[in-house]
RNA sequence: GCUGGCGUGGCGCAACCGGUAGCGCACCUGUCUUGUAAACAGGGGGUUGGGGGUUCGAGUCCCCCCGCCAGCUCCA
């Protein structure tokens, strides 16, 4: 007779034999993934024990997600090594929106193959394989997986953190019991085997058809570039073909946003070849853009406390080894040129310019704070394959500030800092972000300089200020500059991606490397601190982050054409030009007249695709009543409008910095 | 930088196993054109990213550069 034991279902007490599965308790529902019991994921097929509390997960919530992936992940392995037996398994984990695994072959993926990994998985899933757990020991493990070299160094290195050795590592052997998943055929039949730490779906089954395999890009071994490169199939996975086509139709409209794509229909900016991977030219809609942003950042500094400076594109070398980046990051920066016997740089940096403006003569305490701001162009020669757009260029506008203050005003200073990036990000349509803390890497001590003391100083500093904001605060360990640590501003644009903006670092290193210095109250000689700042990063990045917020769509102070009159006939141009046009031209409104000999619906088409906010349409009963007629980006329309209205109302938009 | 893929008129694409480059949009010209996402006709424009090679013949095959894309590594 089994005995009875005792267990709490999603809150409840339930008596059950001894011997009862997980899979037993939530027998009917199949929407089931795994067991949380006692906040432990388990598989469902394992047998309840007493006393235990146990609560369905579903792919509905995270952890069942995760699960999800990771099995499909289980299952593109085996169909890899079905295929492909020479493969040799290095690490699958889950990630955002999917999954992928490594593999050591001889010959990469193709495309098509791809596919016909696409066609096993499928066959696989239709075959509803169970995945069974079962345990071994380090010594059997080795024996039974000696033919998988990844795998058996993943057994040397678990324990002390598995993921410290990989990323994704503890999926594999994150416990301190090594545990093989076999995958079983209902003929009982075991079909594949993998090292896993597990839990994982009942049965393959479960992926439906909701998965798909992405792309196939090289990958180094546990991270690291001195380390042989393995090939990474990405796939994605999701409880329903709806959420999985949903997924797809996001990427769809993501690359709809595409600013590389959308810079080059809208006439915005472009990178020819001739120039070099990675410069960007503006052209004349593009720069609109551009200048509106710089001419509103430029004010708004000016308003809180900053002087406008100037500095050169190159200097000679020796100011990069005063300032510290040469050497420290000599391998970011352009070789030297030659000129007159001496060697000139490319700046990489603006600080070192300001510290010049700073030390051109004595300052007291009264100079203090002092704010130094410019549009500082930088060169970096970033390795060719990171460069992507306007978001990674070899040529870095930064809206770069430095403030020189005491250090009893340093944190106030960054405080001040963060407050105006913050303002000025909402006032781009920018409202979604959080903050993130790069520290020091302490194991890299040779990557930074400055004291023990002054790091912690500066740091906490920066984490009271932040901390304080309120804001989402995540840490980055090892991100920071090697003069001191940094608060970064994540921002996420209108379809959820992150990118990184404003920076504001506490520098308590290079005050001392130019010898800067204020007099004090008490006639004493202080070193003040330092504060870097840069309110969009890069203005090259900010503007590629701007055309996908807004799709390119801008709100009409941006746009490079605020309004664009269309006449129903050529008989109504003259109005739409003279009567029109110098009302909107008085208020210094970009406006457009559509002179072509286009006829009326071929203008309005052309209109709407080039996204300007404000189309004025004018025919016989327009001009008769001296009024115009809207026609807005979403169809909509407003007819025979009087015209100081619709000057207003463009006017004020453009003023209020509204989207229409 | 590494791995893989790709590079054809301004843009988007086509050209079977190598046979001597074509379409749409855009552009130019003409005719037409009074109300909301493409009027019609004609025309110009490419030494197929660059350079070498194989071949009777290369956009198609090989090598080296350059650039682009994805991922990895990196990102002061």
């Amino acid at each position: 007779m089994p005995a009875q034991i005792t267990v709490h279902v999603a809150g409840s007490e339930r008596s059950v034999d001894a011997g009862t599965t997980y899979a037993d308790l939530f027998e009917g529902d199949r929407a089931v993934l795994v067991a949380r019991v006692d906040g432990e994921l388990r598989d469902l097929h394992l047998e309840a024990g007493d006393g235990e509390a146990v609560e369905p997960v579903t792919a509905a919530e995270q952890d069942g997600l995760e699960v999800l992936r990771h099995s499909a992940a289980h299952v593109l392995a085996q169909a890899v090594q079905q295929l492909r037996p020479d493969a040799r398994l290095g690490i699958g984990p889950p990630v955002r929106d999917g999954f992928y695994y490594d593999f050591d072959v001889d010959e990469p993926f193709t495309p098509e193959d791809l596919k016909a990994l696409e066609k096993a998985m499928q066959r696989i899933v239709n075959e509803g394989q169970t995945f069974r757990r079962r345990e071994v020991s380090d010594a059997d493990a080795q024996v039974e997986l000696s033919g998988e070299p990844y795998k058996i160094e993943l057994i040397g290195l678990k324990g002390g953190g598995a993921d410290d050795a990989a990323e994704g590592a503890a999926v594999e052997v994150g416990g301190s019991q090594l545990t093989i998943y076999d995958n079983v055929r209902r003929d009982g039949s075991v079909a594949w085997g993998d090292l896993c730490r597990g839990p994982h779906v009942p049965s393959t089954k479960v992926l439906g058809n909701a998965f798909k395999l992405m792309r196939s890009a090289a990958a180094y071994w546990r991270g690291s570039e001195k380390n042989p490169q393995l090939q990474r199939v990405y796939g994605t996975a999701w409880p329903s073909k709806d959420e999985l086509k949903a997924y797809l139709d996001r990427l769809a409209e993501a690359e709809k946003r595409d600013h590389r794509r959308l810079g080059a229909e809208l006439d915005l900016f472009s990178f020819p070849e001739v120039l070099g991977a990675g410069l960007p030219v503006f052209h004349p809609k593009g720069g609109v853009v551009k200048r509106e942003m710089e001419d509103y950042v430029r004010q708004r500094h000016i308003e809180e406390g900053f002087s406008y400076v100037g500095s050169p594109h190159i200097s000679r070398e020796e100011l990069f080894y005063t300032s510290g980046h040469l050497p420290y990051y000599a391998d970011g920066m352009f070789p030297p040129m030659d000129v007159d016997g001496q060697n000139y740089r490319l700046k990489a940096m603006n600080c070192p310019i300001h510290n010049l403006i700073y030390r051109s003569r004595g300052r007291s305490y009264r100079d203090l704070p002092m704010r130094l701001f410019e549009f500082g162009t930088v060169y970096r020669d970033e390795k060719s394959g990171v460069l992507s757009g306007l978001t990674r260029v070899r040529m870095i506008t930064q809206d770069d500030s430095h403030s020189y203050v005491t250090k009893e005003d340093a944190p106030g200073e960054v405080r001040h800092l963060l407050d105006f990036v913050l303002s000025l990000l909402r006032d781009f349509g920018l409202d979604d972000y959080y903050l993130e803390l790069s520290t020091r890497d302490d194991s890299k001590p040779d990557k930074f300089i400055g004291s023990d003391e002054q790091w912690d100083e500066a740091t906490r500093i920066l984490e009271d200020v932040a901390t304080a904001s309120g804001l989402e605060l995540v840490p980055d360990p090892g991100g920071a500059a090697y003069y001191g640590p940094k608060i970064s501003v994540q921002a996420r644009d209108a379809i959820g991606r992150t990118w990184q903006m404003s920076t504001i670092q506490y520098d308590f290193n290079q005050p001392e490397r130019f010898g800067l210095e204020y007099q004090a109250a008490d006639g004493s000689r202080q070193q003040p601190v330092m504060i870097h700042s840069a309110k969009f990063g890069s203005i090259e990045r900010f503007v590629g982050v701007l055309v996908e917020h807004y799709a390119g769509a801008f709100p009409p102070w941006l746009s490079p054409v605020q309004a664009l009159g269309i006449p129903v006939a050529d008989e109504f141009a003259p109005y739409l030009e003279d009567v029109v046009g110098e009302a909107l031209r008085a208020e210094g409104l970009r406006y457009e007249v559509d002179t072509s000999d286009d006829r009326f619906p071929k203008k309005i088409r052309t209109a709407s695709k080039s996204k300007v906010p404000f189309v004025l349409i004018a025919g016989e009963d327009d001009r008769s009543a001296g009024a115009v007629s809207f026609r807005f980006r979403d169809g909509s329309q407003k007819n025979g409008v009087p015209l100081d209205e619709a000057v207003a109302e463009i006017a004020a938009a453009v003023r209020d910095k509204r989207q229409v």
